[in-house]
DNA sequence: TTAATCACG
DNA sequence: ACGTACGTGATTAAC
């Protein structure tokens, strides 16, 4: 007998939907849209599919009303809305059975039920078997001896099956009498009234004696005390209901066999797109190793003592074993291309004059992962590398910036499950070793084929989003630069930092002394939770108890007790001084090569608005804020003569104007004006020179407080002022600059459209937050739609800097060289001679960087440390 | 490993 | 009534 496989797909959706729902983090692809319900559908399709059937097509409400909803105002009246995060799963699971090419049937003015309802009693008197997907009650009416009811239950996998003899059996009814049933005793999940007061037992009773309403009413009057009153009284609304309850089976709608014909699970290029639009991995993994159309064919690769001669685009792999790359061995390389596949150890490598001229060879165009690691690695090892064109960290990075940077997660993104995590390979923690050579081999080899063989679908991507100049004119050239600028290092005068080291040790210990003193007891000061119990419970000082460990002993809680204690400052000046200890005169001395510098590393995938990071030292974060701190900074020497440094002067604000198209804080900024006074003077209505320090103070911090997406709580906080106050400067300040506040609401706008904003140069920041029903969720998405396009923007323009910067040097034949970066920053070590020259190519570099409606502004200055710039 | 704190733009 | 400014990294204590 033929089977055909009816799903319900309203029914489906739903429970997939809360199934997972309910855990609380919603399943979102990569753009934030939610998947969870679409992609519970699809197991529980695909499980299904696994046993062949004959026939198989879904059945969805229509949108509109029916005819059920005309007879009863309140029908499914009590039913919570739809979340907007299953609404949007509607339209995509439509969009996933028409890649799967599994016919759906929808029809206005009907529901699912109906339509299921006619095609099964149809196929039925075909005499075909017929199975229905669902747990939906009313439809066990359907049921006959052709027609089943699978059940799925909530903990297993497996259906339960009703049918004639089953239904029979639970109700003592026939199936068709399910109508009847519900009629009396009503549906709360449709919101069917039924008759009040009847409930299952009674109707059942009914029905065993009566058969049917119809048949009830005319014997109504037989029932006796409050039963039948209750049945006389509301037997309009029984038979109501009924009817409401009553599944159509002459719907227009055919029984379209060749349609629905299933023939059977092939690779299909729609449905993998799909899956990949949506970031269904398991299900695409699924797909291709169930279909196998892509076998893969066990990976043949050489590993070699000397390379043989390479010609081809090759992507080239550097087995680095440490995370700093400036110290770490190399285990060995990695190699593919279209025709060849090696392995070569660096013992071999290093000596062989092939592998080094392949390397060196900038003809031979090479793809990476991370190529200023690779770069820079192979420098320390005296190897030079050059011809890398290809990035696939920075590729993906730009494609989406919340990618994590290792390489198989990356290629996870591309659906290229082949790779294994360094962890699984290596080992964690204390138990990391070098495996076998084998294995090692494997590993490097596999990561250059993915490198080789994901390098065009990353190429098409970026220029599909119009992101490849971002990619290949930006973030490539950048790698480089870094490249340079690590290797190049920055001179460290360790005498420095040992006498300032003495200095702040001494003067630790002396406020230790005395912070025991005033506790009357000793204690870890470093410990928050040790220093919490003394100021707040031996001393009693008023708390404000903040964390969810224990009392808050930061420093705006400690600076609110100044006053109050005597011990408070001695903390807060022995915090400042052990933070300035270990962090940076300990943590700094520990970086400094035998070459008497520090090589940081420039994390370039890493940020999500584009910046880079700094670690290992982190020389973003030197102190300058306080003179104790600044110290510090004299510990940054030249190399050769001079360091010089030059500052884009307000660049996020100038962004900022140039984004809104403020005309006049773009005209303050041509007329290099001091911009927060400008600011005050806007926003409080007087001249410039009547803006008082407390109104520019304010002003400033309103300012800061535009590009971060301020809340008037934050700037409160922030200025020590009412929440009321800081409000009416926000207000007062959208008021003046309204095309700011215009613009704030565009950014949000579109943030909350697309799910992503991007910067001047189209980087992208996606912004899945921005739409979720969690309240302060979404206020944060705001604000990173806010601040994101400027804060971005910001970044693009002084890579775009150094890139300028750095063709200006080029082209001068300067030997002098940029060695940090600090956001708005760029620094150089000098040479006498060419100082003069530096200045200015420096000044002009970053000045043209990028056209906007305001000027760019960069000031600079030169000296013989880093204390003393600026 | 995580939370708290504090250094920077 | 919510509970609140954007982006980072290093160190310490405490689990």
């Amino acid at each position: 007998m033929e089977k055909l496989v009816v799903i319900d797909g309203n029914f489906w959706l739903f429970s997939c939907y809360y199934a997972t729902a309910a855990m609380g983090n919603l399943m979102v692809n990569k753009d934030g849209v939610p998947t969870n319900a679409v992609y519970g559908f699809a197991n529980r399709l695909e499980s299904l599919l696994k046993q062949n059937p004959e026939y198989i097509v879904v059945a969805f409400d229509a949108k509109g009303k029916t005819f059920r909803s005309e007879l009863l105002e309140e029908y499914k009246g009590t039913r919570k809305p739809t979340p907007d995060e299953l609404v949007c799963q509607f339209s995509m699971v439509r969009e996933y059975l028409e890649a799967h090419h599994i016919p759906y049937i929808e029809k206005e003015g009907y529901e699912g039920d109906d339509i299921i309802g006619t095609i099964s009693k149809k196929a039925s008197n075909q005499g075909m078997e017929v199975a229905v997907y669902t747990n939906d009650k009313d439809m066990m009416q359907l049921i006959d001896s052709n027609v089943k009811q699978y059940k799925k239950p909530q903990k297993t996998n497996d259906y339960e099956v009703i049918t004639v003899e089953s239904f029979k059996e639970k109700y003592n009814l026939e199936p068709d009498q399910m109508r009847d049933l519900l009629g009396l005793m009503g549906d709360s999940a449709d919101n069917i009234p039924g008759i009040p007061g009847i409930g299952e037992k009674t109707a059942l009773k009914l029905l065993n004696q009566y058969g049917t309403i119809e048949n009830l009413k005319e014997h109504m009057d037989e029932l006796k005390g409050k039963m039948g009153e209750k049945v006389r009284t509301n037997i309009e609304l029984g038979l109501l209901s009924k009817k409401i309850a009553t599944i159509i089976t002459d719907a227009p709608v055919e029984l379209d066999l060749d349609a629905w014909k299933y023939e059977g699970q092939e690779y299909n290029d729609d449905l993998a797109e799909f899956y990949r639009r949506y970031d269904m991995n398991s299900l695409l993994k699924r797909m291709s190793l169930s279909t196998e159309t892509k076998q893969s064919k066990p990976l043949e690769y050489k590993i070699v003592e000397t390379l043989p001669n390479i010609k081809k685009n090759t992507a080239l792999i550097a087995g680095v074993y440490d995370t700093n790359y400036h110290k770490s061995a190399i285990l060995g390389f990695g190699l593919y291309n279209k025709d060849e596949a090696y392995y070569i150890s660096l013992e071999n490598a290093m000596h062989d004059e092939n592998f080094k001229a392949f390397l060196k060879d900038e003809k031979i165009e090479k793809y990476g992962y991370d190529i200023k690691k690779c770069i820079n690695a192979c420098r320390w090892h005296g190897l030079e590398v050059k011809g890398y064109t290809f990035d696939l960290q920075l590729a993906s990075y730009i494609l989406n910036s919340s990618l994590k940077d290792e390489i198989k997660i990356v290629c996870d993104y591309y659906q290229y499950f082949d790779l294994q995590f360094d962890e699984e390979v290596f080992g964690k923690g204390a138990k990391k070793h070098v495996p076998e050579e084998d294995v090692l081999s494997k590993h490097y080899v596999l990561q250059a084929k993915a490198i080789y063989e994901l390098k065009n679908e990353a190429e098409q991507r970026l220029k599909k989003d119009q992101q490849f100049d971002l990619y290949k004119n930006v973030e490539m050239p950048v790698a480089y630069i870094l490249a340079d600028m690590e290797f190049q290092g920055a001179k460290m005068d360790k005498d420095v930092l040992k006498q300032l080291g003495d200095t702040f040790k001494g003067q630790i210990d002396q406020l230790e002394k005395e912070i025991y003193l005033l506790a009357h007891k000793e204690f870890n000061i470093s410990s928050p939770k040790q220093l919490g119990e003394v100021l707040f419970e031996d001393l009693g000082l008023p708390n404000g108890k903040k964390t969810k460990t224990g009392y808050s002993t930061s420093v705006d809680v400690l600076n609110k007790l100044k006053n109050v204690h005597p011990i408070i400052d001695k903390v807060l000046n022995y915090r400042t001084l052990s933070k300035l200890y270990s962090t940076y005169i300990i943590g700094l001395q520990e970086q400094i090569f035998i070459d008497g510098k520090t090589h940081t590393i420039y994390n370039q995938a890493l940020t999500q608005t584009g910046r880079l990071s700094s670690t290992d030292p982190n020389l973003q974060n030197i102190p300058v804020k306080t003179e104790e701190g600044k110290l510090i900074r004299k510990a940054f020497v030249p190399e050769y003569d001079y360091l010089i440094s030059f500052d884009y002067s307000q660049i996020e604000l100038r962004v900022l104007a140039h984004l809104a198209n403020v005309t006049s804080l773009i005209d303050a900024f041509n007329h290099d004006k001091d911009i927060h006074r400008h600011t005050a003077s806007v926003v409080f209505g007087v001249s410039e020179e009547e803006v008082t320090s407390t109104m520019r103070r304010n002003a400033k911090a309103v300012n800061f407080g535009i590009i971060y997406g301020m809340s008037d709580y934050g700037l409160a906080e922030q200025l020590g002022v009412t929440v009321k106050e800081a409000k009416s400067f926000i207000e007062k300040y959208f008021e003046k600059y309204a095309e700011i506040k215009d613009y704030m609401n565009k950014s949000i706008a579109f943030g909350k459209e697309n799910g992503y904003v991007s910067t001047v140069l189209n980087r992208k920041r996606y912004i899945p937050e921005i739409n979720e029903k969690n309240y302060m969720r979404q206020e944060f998405g705001k604000r990173l739609a806010m601040n994101s396009p400027i804060q971005g923007s910001a970044a693009d323009i002084i890579k775009l800097a150094m890139i300028k910067v750095d063709q200006l040097l080029k082209e001068n034949h300067m030997k002098s060289k940029m060695i940090l970066q600090v956001h708005d920053e760029l620094i150089f070590d000098v040479y006498q001679d060419e100082l003069d020259k530096m200045m200015k190519l420096v000044k002009e570099g970053m000045e043209s960087a990028y056209q906007m409606k305001v000027e760019l502004k960069a000031e600079g200055t030169y000296a013989k440390n880093w204390y003393e710039l600026k």
